[in-house]
DNA sequence: CCATCTGATTGCATATTGAAACTAGTTGAG
DNA sequence: CTCAACTAGTTTCAATATGCAATCAGATGG
């Protein structure tokens, strides 16, 4: 699971590592959604990756240190994945994804409540976010995945969602 | 040259126009290199695209409005490609795909110093950029194919590109 | 008039993807 | 203890995408 490298280029070398169609996705779920574990990614998702391409993408993303792997001690079958630091800091790249999408394609109005969050709360929410991923994530990803310790905004943004969907199945039904 | 609209996240959606191996760089080239004829991006590139690969993603980009074709008054079969406001709106990305690449990815000093740059720069000169490629994209894209028209922040980047360059050279020969 | 340059296209081998079925082991309820 | 449900994947196979090399037809330049 090697890089070609095509040139040193920083954006090539970005699209060589995650220039793909599911490896942002699948990063988008466990930080956004903090899926942890194989099964919630796999049937948790909105676009229903296959399982054959999750594993491959899980294993790649390990291989070039951007996901870690953990057994789960309450079931010892189960695997908690966790971001790293390089993952964390996506948060920024992701907020500037989320706002260009936002702005040049059909996004649908619960969907994109976390990005139009994210994009105005700026550098000083990113941070703040990136704090408390690393603190689920690295220092207590067994508590981060179980959730025992839970990160603030995240809840912010989930409540969000939630009360977006909540209005939007209001009105349909 | 549709998308399949597998979820309206702004996440997924930019990943089915934007998530491949290649359209991001050829936007890269357009962008930051002033690429604006088939042979430059094919041949030019350091990558090293192939031409059928190359053919194929400015067919797509140009479905997904993300680049335009013009004739070249110049040459009756030449073209002219050029970026959209969506596509010079991909700056801010451009920055902080170049940020985290820079920070993670073994990059080379020569081929970052751009990044960097843009990086440091902030906003302020991501706007200032942005301002510049409208000009030589949306306004003049002919003069701005056949360099009448330029744009100062390509300049300085592309300086500052040479001036490592030359310097890498001396060291090495 | 002919070599060269233009933006591509075609063929073909290989690699990747996607969906569904399947595996092998674990857990929890009865 | 037993069995259904659940765990993380793997296997299979068809469809699609990629990469490379060769090719093409219409300008253009000498």
């Amino acid at each position: 699971m090697d890089i070609e490298i095509r040139s040193g280029c920083p954006i090539n070398l970005t699209m060589e590592v995650l220039g793909d169609r599911w490896s942002l996705v699948i990063i988008r779920d466990i930080m956004f959604g903090n899926r942890r574990h194989f099964r919630e990614l796999l049937t948790q998702s909105e676009e229903g990756i296959a399982s054959n391409i999750l594993a491959a993408r899980l294993k790649r993303l390990m291989s070039y240190g951007l996901i870690t792997k953990l057994d789960d001690p309450s079931h010892s079958q189960k695997a908690i994945y966790s971001l790293t630091e390089a993952s964390i800091q996506l948060v920024p790249m992701f907020a500037m994804i989320g706002a260009w999408g936002r702005r040049f394609l059909p996004v649908s109005e619960d969907l994109s409540i976390r990005a139009e969050l994210l994009e105005e709360g700026g550098p000083p929410l990113w941070d703040e976010f990136m704090a408390d991923l690393r603190r689920i994530h690295i220092e207590d990803p067994i508590g981060g995945a179980n959730g025992t310790v839970k990160s603030p905004v995240l809840a912010r943004l989930t409540a969000a969602f939630l009360e977006v969907r909540a209005k939007m199945d209001a009105a349909a039904g």
